[in-house]
DNA sequence: AACGTAAGGATCGTTGAACAATTCGACAAG
DNA sequence: CTTGTCGAATTGTTCAACGATCCTTACGTT
């Protein structure tokens, strides 16, 4: 009878959903996400409130939302600076990422996980094809949030989230995106078969030596001077 | 030569800490982990802005650094609210606790860990021989909080002391802290004894069945009503 | 040249007040 | 019992102000 009230009781989340300083945050992450502000910049509450056109404190409720998932840096009276990670950052981000990824490959692929993963691949692939390595990371990216999503769970998922905003916030210190994605668009697929056909343990040895790859190129690369 | 100043500049952090925003938030997420405020119950500003002696744009900015650690929940033009877990919550704290815990355990343990782990486990015998199922409990997030140090990685610290802040407002809602931490004081003396020989296969067996066992015992027990 | 000090300007931290927007409960009408 | 409507209470947001802190520059000392 009035089953359909329960589907609609789904979209609940998306109601509370709009608040100055939230939408004011979505702004700021996607400038930062995209690199329109760098690493290191200092962000102005008198320059972007007037910006924006919103209050100054409104937007530091904003800016406490970003420093709480590390894209920002608030430091006491001297205001908020895009995030510029350190190379211990990177290793640390990358012990996390281990221990996430590495759980998700042990575990048995859902279907729909499986479609998400199929289609970062090819996005990958079709990319790389076209020399388009902005592209080619964002696809990369994608494909190692819908790995970490065969966890099943909505916690770890957001916290890859955030461990993927803040890998971007590294991408741009050095921003050489070819030489570094351009060698795992491959790797990917073989990853994407291995846990497609369930060989958990090899999945996992296969991506250990991955993520040391990778690690080893960006902390080799990585030079947060200037 | 100048080595003592590597040394000091560990303590950087820990100089920039002051604003009245972060101690308002220390107060209340203390006051919230003790249970002094309850699960589901609202947080007027007016009414705390004047207990506390802050304006309400100071409260309203400790009210998002809790709100994004997941202890507050912030409902557009209603308030906040103190979290009240659903069993849906409690499903996923446990699997991210399997994952940061599973990990934890396959690691060679450094011996300082050590240290603070065996502490824990004492702690717990001795408080569950005084019948202080309060400090039991207390005890035995600290083992599991040092267990997860193992990994070596701040972020993954700071995120397990966020989970078991979380759960901490489970325990809040169905207090009955005897019934559910007695059966674990001995497992951990058990769990300890594994990690410390290194054998970190049956550590991490006898960990999945801990933790099957404390999910099982939360979820039939927990009733987030009224 | 290196260092300590002082002055000034810029920016942040915090407050208090104000008004619009929204929620909620009560009560009347259908 | 359901549906409108009204008013009180609370939150969302803005604004202006002032003290506190930091940065820069300049100046004088050693």
């Amino acid at each position: 009878m009035d089953d359909f009230v329960a589907d609609l009781s789904q979209d609940r989340p998306r109601l509370g959903r709009s608040s100055t300083a939230e939408r004011v945050a979505d702004i700021l992450r996607e400038r930062i996400s995209e690199g329109f502000f760098r690493p290191g910049q200092r962000l102005s509450e008198e320059a972007i409130s007037e910006a924006l056109t919103v209050s100054r404190n409104t937007l530091r409720e904003a800016f406490r939302l970003l420093g709480h998932e590390r894209l920002l840096d608030h430091q006491l009276n001297r205001g908020v600076f895009v995030r510029l990670p350190s190379a211990e950052d990177v290793l640390d981000l990358y012990r996390v990422r281990r221990v996430l990824e590495g759980a998700a490959v042990r575990r048995p692929p859902t279907p729909d996980a499986l479609a998400v993963i199929r289609e970062a691949v090819r996005e990958a692939e079709q990319a790389a094809a076209g020399d388009d390595w902005q592209r080619v990371g964002t696809a990369n990216i994608r494909f190692h949030q819908a790995l970490v999503s065969l966890n099943g769970s909505p916690r770890i998922d957001e916290l890859m989230r955030q461990l993927l905003a803040e890998l971007r916030l590294v991408f741009h210190v050095m921003d050489n995106p070819r030489a570094f994605h351009e060698p795992f668009v491959e790797r990917n697929r073989v990853l994407l078969g291995l846990v497609e056909s369930g060989r958990a343990d090899e999945a996992a040895a296969y991506l250990d030596a991955y993520l040391d790859h990778a690690e080893k190129l960006l902390v080799h690369a990585y030079e947060p001077n200037r």
